[in-house]
DNA sequence: GTGAAAGCGCTAACAT
DNA sequence: ATGTTAGCGCTTTCAC
């Protein structure tokens, strides 16, 4: 059924109809009443496609992250739907697999579709990727991170503050030797500035370097008993792990070996996992808003589809530090 | 830049770039390098949403789950996401919040955007969109279960049998006095069934009726403490909880109080959730192929529409039951 | 407040 | 193997 179907009904144009639609009140209240019934009537469900070719609005919002199964990255889907859903507005979803190339494959597919704006996990684009977003001039956001060269608006939290506030929570309890565990893949950013956050805090408290130690990948467990050795023989005293799993994983292997925690290791994580406050001891982590990253950069692009004046930003959102029983 | 623009460029008309990019072998050699060129010269990029509405083919995909931020759910998304990417196809996600009112404002919503298959999750959908998407007449899969009265496809775990295999494990443990909890909600069938597969199993194996007990809500763990209180009280030796969480639940509050597992009372979930080999002792539980139900129902989805023919499947996928250290 | 005409960018069906 | 014509179902612009 087309509009024009409702229209003949209804006893009016096509474009009466149309305008019912979208702005019911430029109609007369009693052509309103019989649009309505005549849309009942014929069992009318406006195509959305042509909407959108006519309109050049698809009212589809895109998100890409590298794999849907990881609720740290579902969390923010989650937050973009529950922001765009009272406007209309559906989501498209791919996922990357961490992989680059198929980045670039779904941003033009997506770009394809018309999507009214997209956003993307990290700030680790391909340089082709980067300039596609930039030609098709549509709203933009990169999440987690907000780097110096944004494509466009961003929407993260202050990696750099993470790592500060853990090394000051460690010299506050009193201990001295520190060592920090990051993911060591380059494309890593996140992990990267969490770290240097948490070395240039250390040397400004007056603390001696941290023992810095790297791990393939960023949710491997099974490389924590070697890690655990590694710290003992350098006798450090409290450890960072950027990130929860390593974090649990380095509790664990403690337990195994018989290292009390925290009076022989300090251990801090980040991401606020739900397992981080379920084992014995809780881990002390830090909560990174994920679903309110998801939310506020769908709010922000809904301002920016409502406002076309409107510009980019780069919003921080808090995070907070969950001190536990391991530190 | 348009379809029209690249056939200029290459002296050729809109049409045979149409057909180059989608039968290129019914172009003439040297005009597909002529086309070729032309569309880098003129950084051409298809319309997918004209292409949709001409071709009355979307190659969108549509899938709707409670929330996304559980991983129970996240994990098909993802199976789909994979199974359709190479065939060109996007996945639009919706999030119903287990309200059967916006489950059906989505389906509506997808249907107007002329989705080309769509995937459930669970059969308890409302009449009138069960009504929407017969009359629609696209693929559509319901996920989790395969209830008799299906929409139209349907690929799940028998439900029934979960329960069935818990009640035979348990009974060649040795276990009699039983017990089982289940999530009370109307709505939630699977969980009904699974507890009707344990009771009837039960029965068959000349084992006493065993105590039913329910939560409010499926993922509850406050309510444990008080559920494990009931269980000893009735002496029971053998606890089947339909549901990950409230099994974790179960054990955390016997450890607290002092209840020894599984000597004193054996306890075994569903859900194969990560935490479920973490906790100590490890949880005896059920797993379900979540991705495979995604990646499976997807390559349905792309058989169907490769195939107008096809018809509808009900396909059951094995579940595995991993007997670990509470049980 | 309402209608007519033109067009969004593409493909289907028919030509040649 | 290629071109022409006529839509797909809607919105936009401009009339009245």
């Amino acid at each position: 059924m087309r509009i024009e179907d409702v229209g003949r009904e209804a006893g009016l144009s096509a474009q009466t109809v149309s305008r019912f639609l979208h702005f019911p009140d430029q109609v007369s209240t009693p052509n309103q009443e019989r649009i309505r019934s005549a849309i009942a009537a014929v069992g009318y469900r406006p195509n959305l496609l042509a909407m959108a070719l006519a309109s050049n609005r698809s009212r589809v919002v895109a998100i890409l992250v590298p794999t849907i199964a990881n609720p740290v990255h579902a969390a923010p889907v989650q937050g973009l739907s529950d922001a765009v859903r009272e406007a209309g507005y559906q989501v498209l979803v791919g996922t990357t697999g961490y992989d680059a190339a198929a980045e670039q494959a779904l941003v033009g597919a997506f770009l394809g579709r018309r999507v009214d704006g997209m956003i993307l996990t990290g700030a680790a684009q391909s340089h082709a990727t980067r300039a596609m977003l930039k030609g098709a001039a549509l709203p933009v956001v990169q999440l987690w991170e907000v780097p110096a060269d944004r494509i466009d608006s961003a929407v993260g939290v202050r990696n750099a503050a993470i790592g500060e506030a853990v090394a000051r929570h460690f010299a506050a309890r009193g201990y001295r030797r520190l060592a920090v565990v990051r993911h060591a893949a380059a494309g890593d950013t996140r992990s990267a500035a969490r770290e240097l956050g948490f070395l240039e805090s250390a040397a400004e408290l007056g603390l001696p370097p941290p023992l810095r130690l790297s791990v393939d990948r960023p949710a491997e467990m099974a490389q924590a008993p070697e890690l655990v050795a590694e710290l003992l023989l350098h006798g450090v005293e409290a450890v960072f792990c950027v990130g929860d799993q390593l974090a649990i994983g380095v509790v664990l292997a403690c337990q195994r070996r018989g290292v009390a925690i925290p009076a022989q290791l300090a251990v801090a994580g980040v991401g606020d996992s739900d397992l981080a406050a379920l084992i014995t001891p809780a881990l002390t982590t830090v909560r990174i808003p994920r679903y309110e990253l998801g939310l506020e950069a769908g709010r922000h692009l809904l301002a920016r589809f409502a406002d076309r004046h409107l510009g980019p930003v780069a919003m921080e959102i808090d995070f907070e530090l969950l001190i536990r029983e391991t530190s």
